[in-house]
DNA sequence: TATTGTTATACTCTATAACTATA
DNA sequence: TATAGTTATAGAGTATAACAATA
């Protein structure tokens, strides 16, 4: 791995910098390990928007824009969903030009199973820490949500 | 987001069960945002191949194994970085079936400029935190690297 | 006229199967 | 005979452009 340039040896920003470079790569790293769990189930994107809609019904292009892709890229993806079985189209009460996608109780149950291997694996690797390090990680974890907030 | 499932109200499991979630979701949200910097360079796995090639030469088999894709994926892969001028092909120096690829100069200072901006959009983030909660971090990021480590 | 959603079409990344060269 | 790498071909996922329906 490249190390982030220092500027100067003994720059208190240096500090932070690699800082910066270690726990950025360290979530991308766990981030990157967890969704080799459950990925068997459904690829990636169909997830993220099967997640998605257990918040409510969205539109077609509400979750384009969440998902960054392109609205027809997200006419496919929820076509393959409904076709799945995991989510149903509805009519928009007031707009007849908009369509309401809907998460079925069989999309929520497949959702519920990869999040729980998910979980699993992480919670695999707390038992593994000293009860000091949970601790630790535990009054953190508002920080690193405050970060992914952004 | 649908919480994960508590078996009993104040089983301390539970706890480790919701720690374990929100851990993971913050890891996958930041990962998921340092993403989206510097990514109009390159297709992410062709950044990830240029990534490990820093470390030394490998053949095409060993990336196609650590980056979970088939052989000819990488042989794409591996050509497009190849056309780009990012890495070359050497001859293996004992095994004349395998190749070595490297990285070239070129595709070190790409890697390095998006690395760069990634660091930055991380380091803009902890600035926003309170001294007490980057000295948190600090002592932290470890534990991270140590889960991350699986 | 603007917006939502879809269809048409093309490009990229991926995979499996088949082929070539070397061990 | 087994292995490394590539080529051939096909299947997803993505994008832009064009179209239909509704506001």
């Amino acid at each position: 791995m490249t190390p982030p340039q220092p500027k100067a040896p003994q720059d208190p920003e240096d500090d932070l910098v690699a800082l910066a470079y270690r726990l950025r790569l360290a979530c991308q790293q766990i981030s990157r390990r967890v969704r080799y769990e459950g990925t068997h189930y459904l690829a990636p994107h169909q997830f993220s928007v099967l997640a998605r809609i257990g918040d409510g019904p969205r539109t077609p292009r509400e979750l384009a824009e969440i998902e960054r892709v392109s609205p027809p890229s997200m006419t496919k993806t929820v076509a393959c969903l409904v076709d799945a079985g995991l989510a149903t189209r509805r009519p928009h009460p007031v707009d007849g030009r908009q369509v309401l996608i809907e998460r079925t109780a069989e999309g929520a149950e497949l959702h519920g199973r990869i999040a729980r291997e998910r979980d699993t694996w992480m919670m695999r690797q707390l038992l593994e820490l000293d009860d000091a390090d949970v601790d630790a990680l535990r009054a953190l974890t508002p920080v690193l949500e405050q970060v992914a907030a952004r």
